[in-house]
DNA sequence: TGTACATCAGTGAACGCGCGTTCACTGATGTAC
DNA sequence: TGTACATCAGTGAACGCGCGTTCACTGATGTAC
């Protein structure tokens, strides 16, 4: 049947890409095989090689195109709140802290599933890692100060970015404890969730 | 030489679940093999089996002492202040995300090192760690009702609660940003520790 | 446009390797008399 | 207390298995004329 078209070769390559990214971040890097990836995207596992120098060429993409993709769906969730009362950061915080979103590992935020997984790989692992997070840190703080504008208050923006670090780590942490607990403790891991919504009011 | 001292085969169980106790948190639990861990117990790897049924019943082991050892630290960063000016909390919080606590992952708290795995294992390695994280705000939640009733505050019980979740959370979230850029982006790293820090003055 | 040939994506078996686990064996300890 | 024997912790080779990676092979696509 081979060889194929390169519109094919492209779709393929897309393929193992978007497979890789749902079972990285439900499974874990290490624990998802060449083999199981390349079945889950429709091909056999020896081919691998024709897309991608690596296994860890392939985590660095991956990593970057997860972190694109979530800020991509932050940055809509900021611009399109029709006409709801709440504030747009607001309702980032409550879609993110949501029991959908903690339940969903595998079509959800990368800082939480791939964190302990960049601390523990190759530095350019770590380096598409640290830079979604500062994209998180740099959109968060904007709508701070944007926010802070509207309705008329001083806000130092050295200010907005702390409150920006501080927001992102209590999501973080509240969506990874929730994420550990949720099988054995469902109440506890709610309860996490919950208080971590309280954020948006602060 | 075997066989060996009631005594001696006490102690050999002992240094297994230590030197797994770091090693987990140092690498990771899938990352670290009985061969390995064995070796650093100063044992062959075959004996592994003498003390523990399987890996992952030494990974519940693990996890409970970890906690243990881990609650017990707390309880004592609480009780024993002598005379500084901080309040318990505060220097709880300083300590946790203090460049110390970041760089020296086998030593620390096993919420953020252990979070990821525990949310991949077996149901009995996510108890250990759920009771970990109950035994955590339990604690919080006495002390900020402790304090509150020093300054003469109202504080509601509940209220403290969400607090308590609400700071472990940060804590928790923060530690695993700053791990997660560490190599990469140090002063990424250090702003989030430095800010989370911030929240002992809230 | 048509023909001839080189390219190269996909296949699936095979590689070496390290994993968790098992096993036959050893010999000092613990126990029964 | 002394002797005889069963126990069992430790040893290190071996097991099957799945991993990441390599490879010879196929044959339709892409390219050169």
């Amino acid at each position: 049947m081979p060889r194929i078209t390169k519109e094919d070769k492209a779709r393929n390559r897309q393929n193992i890409l978007e497979a890789a990214g749902r079972m990285f971040r439900a499974q874990g890097v290490d624990a998802v095989g060449i083999a199981e990836l390349m079945k889950e995207a429709g091909l056999t596992h020896g081919g691998f090689y024709n897309h991608f120098a690596s296994k860890n060429d392939l985590v660095v993409e991956v990593y970057g195109a997860s972190f694109a993709a979530s800020l991509g769906s932050l940055a809509r969730t900021i611009e399109d709140g029709p006409d709801q009362g709440d504030s747009p950061l607001k309702r980032v915080v409550v879609g993110y802290l949501s029991t959908e979103h903690r339940d969903d590992p595998d079509g959800g935020c990368p800082s939480v599933s791939l964190a302990t997984d960049a601390a523990r790989h190759s530095e350019a692992v770590q380096s598409a890692y640290a830079e979604g997070v500062e994209g998180y840190l740099t959109g968060f703080a904007a709508q701070f100060l944007r926010e802070a504008e509207e309705e008329g208050h001083e806000l130092d923006p050295a200010e907005a970015r702390r409150k920006a670090v501080r927001l992102l780590s209590e999501m973080v942490g509240a969506l990874t404890i929730a994420r550990a607990v949720r099988h054995v403790e469902p109440e506890l891991s709610d309860e996490v969730l919950r208080a971590g919504r309280g954020h948006a009011v602060d």
